[in-house]
DNA sequence: GTATATGCAAAGCATTTGCATTAAA
DNA sequence: TTTAATGCAAATGCTTTGCATATAC
């Protein structure tokens, strides 16, 4: 679990304003990952002026400065993850109703590609999307 | 290895026509995964006339006949792959040059998302991306 | 001949950008 | 007071759609 956004932009000297704390306050509590809509929102229920572009300019600051991670491996919009720690992280996702979840899946260490199969590509890297149905979308 | 996409089409009872023919084309050889964009400009190389809507349209009823997979597990447009065999497949892809190719890793035996991480979602699926840099890219 | 595919141009989202205005420091 | 952030509205990129025309069967 990350320290709140709005303490990690205090931290980095960046001007605390009314629509940056309201949009860092859409991240706080269980951390879903989020859709620039999502967090237009949610920081709109406390500051209903604040704009959708931005929304948009200040999560693509905050990506930048490594405090957000974009999540792009799923149709639809990006979304964007505040738990930015070392580890990489994975996802659930509900095909049907499109609820996201950060996940740490066992058997990681065993996932290799054969070098006959890189095409010349030094992997960096690994992400893992395990997809299915939740219960809600189940049960209808 | 697949069967050539308009061979699927007529057995389909599909319509063949030139565009058809075109767009079928543009995924002969080695399978990449193509982006809308990709299959037009290959296509018009054959038939100038082909119109961009067209590409789109037959692509989308050729995923839902099941003849191409979409792959949106990436940034930026979605890419349709040619390879629809039962085994799920996965990709490498290089961050800089956005080149991406199909690869069947070891270890996917191994994965598993522990029961208390499941938010309730059934698993029906899993999606493997390897990230890295491709050899042209590092060598600029 | 008839059903179906095509092309165009317009519309739809998600996202970005330019620039004048506002406000944090 | 200065520098940086905001909001608007217009622009962009990818994709879809409506409808009249053309064409495979």
């Amino acid at each position: 679990m990350e320290r709140p956004l709005l303490e990690r932009i205090r931290e980095r000297g960046w001007r605390v304003t009314p629509q940056r704390r309201a949009i860092a306050g859409a991240f706080d509590g269980d951390h879903v990952d989020l859709t620039a809509l999502d967090v237009h929102r949610r920081a709109a229920a406390v500051l209903p002026e604040v704009s959708l572009a931005t929304v948009y300019n200040t999560l693509n600051e905050l990506v930048q400065a490594g405090e957000l991670r974009e999540v792009d491996v799923l149709p639809g919009p990006c979304r964007y993850d505040p738990n930015v720690g070392p580890e990489p992280h994975h996802h659930v996702w509900c095909t049907t109703c499109g609820s996201l979840f950060d996940v740490r899946p066992t058997g990681l260490a065993g996932l290799a590609v054969p070098a006959a199969q890189r095409h010349g590509v030094e992997v960096a890297d690994v992400q893992v999307l395990f997809r299915g149905t939740c219960r809600d979308c189940t049960l209808h």
